[in-house]
DNA sequence: ATATTTGCAAAAGGTTTGCAAGACG
DNA sequence: CGTCTTGCAAACCTTTTGCAAATAT
């Protein structure tokens, strides 16, 4: 709380009792929890308090990296076609989108480990590497050229 | 196509020209679509198909297993407080959304290789584990005794 | 004192559902 | 033919925006 709130302040942003209050509930959480949710445990002891600031702030502390973000599956909805049979994974282009598969990911000793260590019975993973294609690279190359 | 066809026949689904169209676009395209690209791109040859369509038979794809899902950045709104600064990673209970961080993941070799065979900058990667935290396999548990 | 922040209302997106008409097999 | 599938319209849910009032510093 300290930690963040200093965060905030240091960058010139206000310390409210709503910011107060969010960044006091994400503490205290074991799970992660979307904007909604957020919003429906804070109405409880904070009837007063909007979504909106909710996002807001959300979007600050992770803008200022005070937070972490979770990919949950819902939501995030886009499709490539299927190339590859069996376990892989991809490699994106964030500037055009492009999909590469590759199946090596040889994430087994890891994963053993984290089960010993954590109790989690693993069942999957998500693993996806972005970055800029040859082509692109290609093109941002002639755009500052020209 | 002719692969996802039969794999749909198979399990009695019809063959339309929507999904025909829908499965066409995905194998010809080098980038992942969102439902909405999907949409505008096949309205272009195929003014009457519908994005309830789309939708449909991306959920009806998917089910199936005959295509990939890309998680994109936006849409994944679920946050978690930050415990740990610097580079880490997330382990998630599928059933109570417990998070718990790790920082080891050495994917630096993966990434080098990935990145001298493709040619891609790689700026940055996504890894999740998750699977089931040992509270939740207790309660599991404890509901089949009862 | 004043610039930031809040909450409301409304708009804007994206996704799902009910249903009658149409089409695949 | 019968059943599955489609497209429309409307409902839904999540997220964003404009703005006046409230508030932190």
């Amino acid at each position: 709380m300290k930690l963040i709130a200093r965060g905030l302040r240091s960058k010139g942003y206000r310390i409210t009792p709503q910011r107060k209050a969010i960044i006091n509930l994400l503490q205290k959480s074991i799970e992660h929890l979307t904007p909604g949710d957020i919003y429906e445990r804070l109405k409880r002891s904070y009837p007063s308090i909007g979504l909106v600031t909710v996002y807001r702030t959300l979007d600050l502390l992770g803008k200022n990296d005070l937070l972490c973000e979770i990919h949950i599956e819902q939501g995030c909805r886009s499709y490539h076609n299927k190339r590859r049979e069996g376990h892989h994974h991809h490699l994106i282009c964030s500037r055009c989108g492009k999909v590469v598969d590759f199946a090596a990911c040889d994430l087994e000793k890891l994963q053993d480990k984290l089960s010993r260590e954590t109790g989690f019975i693993i069942e999957k993973h998500l693993l996806e590497f972005s970055g800029c294609c040859q082509k692109c690279q290609e093109k941002i190359e002639h755009e500052r050229e020209a």
